[in-house]
RNA sequence: UCCCGGAUAGCUCAGUCGGUAGAGCAAGUGACUGUUAAUCACUGGGUCGCAGGUUCGAGUCCUGCUCCGGGAGCCA
């Protein structure tokens, strides 16, 4: 018999009075004692249960079906047939039920039929994508993946696997992890009775990458139009709906291109994508909608089909102080804007997600190119409504003797960043790119509160345990 | 890291003035029914986060710690 997905079974992509075999886990058991049990059966491959009629003259009933709780596995083997019930066009009348996993202890299964917090679905990380909204969520999050790949693709860039190990030091990103194979209880020191990396693996010190922007510069100043997809890490102790530990991060990195194009890119992208998880996944994030967010898709909607404001700092500075809104920090050029502001524009003034452009030279990465008034860079954040920045990018600095200058201003060892500085040596252009935040985008996207809660298992500050 | 809030049954929570533990859901059993997170009845289920302290007596008041959440900073 041919074992067939859930969704291929509901959506008729099996014809009706097939005879198919279906795997997964039960969600519910009814039962009726006309002399048949309902059992809503899911196998992840769409929100929907199929239901499963078996009736008592199975030969396992009493002693296994009649007994089916939540989470059980089981293979069912039957005839789909229209639905005698309401509720569901079809099910399968099942003439035989495999168990193939018992839950031991139904009490203490975490999963039950009911609502649970999200912050009680986190302490069993390893069970809550058996629930409704982790199923959806995974489903959506895997289209976006794979909506990002296809727009990047369509539009001529290459995916360049970047490094996860990294010895840059400070790719001015904050604080990061090291990895190392010493021996932490004796660790080898040097004459001056510093630790001795010579000794370590890669004989440098090496770190968990916070970016692979560095390197996939040098992959465009050669392919053209390049962009990484990984995870990246940052130590840093931050504590927010809108940090991990651990998370994931697209950057496109484009030659021959100046901020403007960047801009450009960066809405065509999130257009792109939200238009194509919209349509691919419609029933999943009504379903987030209906539990988050009753406005989502048409917010969503609207966004694929309107212009982003772009608007520069200075302007947005502007607009606060205009705004007749009490700050709590003060709004003052050269200051780097605090998330009440950033959440004033997005949400307040614009409605949207807004690109804020040139900052203040200071209050930004040495890397990012300095514009002709000398005191901003090409530098440029999209904001969000709800989640804030979701997107972080600039034009690089392609001129040797500012980039120099920059590093020397930001307190930066040239000597660590030769290879960098190299691609300002041999051919360099003008060029640009940026960072989208994976998680970020998924939360904004699902109505997600949490970042925590639109990656598998979440890594935050004390807390890995999966 | 800072500010605020919280931790009581498998889950979500209530618990009055300090007087010895409650509900709903879940689970088990039964009744009923082509049922729809069914309905009804009964039953079992507790180291009140941990450690001290005050008190005749602490879930309740005090101190410390741990963990969780919200907000802030840092950022994607």
């Amino acid at each position: 018999m041919q074992w067939v997905t859930v969704n291929d079974a509901l959506t008729g992509v099996v014809p009706v009075n097939s005879e198919v075999t279906l795997k997964g886990w039960v969600r519910t058991r009814r039962d009726s004692k006309a002399g048949l049990s309902f059992i809503q059966l899911n196998d992840g491959s769409c929100l929907a249960n199929v239901q499963l009629v078996a009736q008592n003259s199975l030969p396992n009933y009493e002693d296994q079906i009649a007994h089916l709780s939540a989470g059980c596995a089981i293979e069912a083997d039957g005839v789909l047939t229209p639905s005698q019930g309401r509720g569901q066009s079809v099910e399968l009348q099942a003439s035989a039920i495999r168990l193939i996993g018992a839950v031991d202890d139904p009490e203490t299964y975490p999963i039950q039929p009911k609502a649970h917090s999200y912050e009680f679905l986190r302490e069993v990380a390893h069970l809550r994508p058996r629930t409704n909204t982790f199923g959806a969520l995974t489903r959506v999050r895997h289209e976006l993946a794979q909506a990002v790949h296809s727009f990047l693709h369509g539009q001529g860039y290459y995916w360049i696997s970047t490094p996860i190990i990294t010895a840059s030091d400070a790719e001015g990103a904050g604080q990061m992890f090291r990895v190392s194979t010493l021996d932490q209880v004796n660790l080898p020191r040097t004459d001056k009775g510093e630790i001795n990396y010579d000794e370590d693996f890669f004989g440098t010190e090496t770190f968990l990458t916070v970016s692979g922007q560095l390197n996939v510069e040098a992959y465009c100043l050669a392919m053209s139009r390049v962009y990484t997809f990984g995870p990246t890490f940052r130590a840093e102790n931050s504590n927010t709906a809108r940090h991990l530990a651990e998370f994931w991060m697209i950057e496109p990195e484009i030659a021959f291109a100046d901020l403007a194009a960047n801009a450009d890119l960066a809405e065509a992208m999130l257009k792109s994508v939200i238009g194509t998880v919209l349509e691919r996944c419609e029933t999943d994030l009504a379903f987030l909608a209906e539990r988050s967010d009753k406005g989502l898709i048409d917010r969503l909607r609207a966004l694929t089909d309107s212009e982003f404001v772009r608007m520069d700092y200075a302007e947005a500075i502007e607009v606060l102080a205009k705004s007749g809104k009490r700050f709590e920090f003060p709004v003052t050029w050269g200051a780097d804007l605090q998330t009440e502001h950033e959440r004033y524009l997005t949400e307040e003034h614009v409605g949207r997600p807004v690109v804020v452009m040139n900052y203040p030279e200071k209050i930004k990465a040495f890397y990012m190119r300095l514009n002709d008034d000398e005191r901003t860079v090409a530098a440029m954040d999209v904001l969000a409504p709800g989640i804030g920045e979701i997107i972080g990018g600039s034009q690089r600095e392609e001129r040797l003797e500012q980039l120099d200058r920059r590093m020397r201003q930001f307190n930066i060892d040239p000597a660590h960043y030769q290879w960098y500085r190299d691609l300002r040596r041999y051919g360099t252009v003008p060029h640009a790119g940026f960072g989208l935040g994976f998680e970020r985008l998924v939360a904004y996207i699902t109505g997600m509160g949490n970042v925590r809660d639109v990656i598998a298992y979440p890594r935050t500050p004390g807390n890995a345990p999966f």
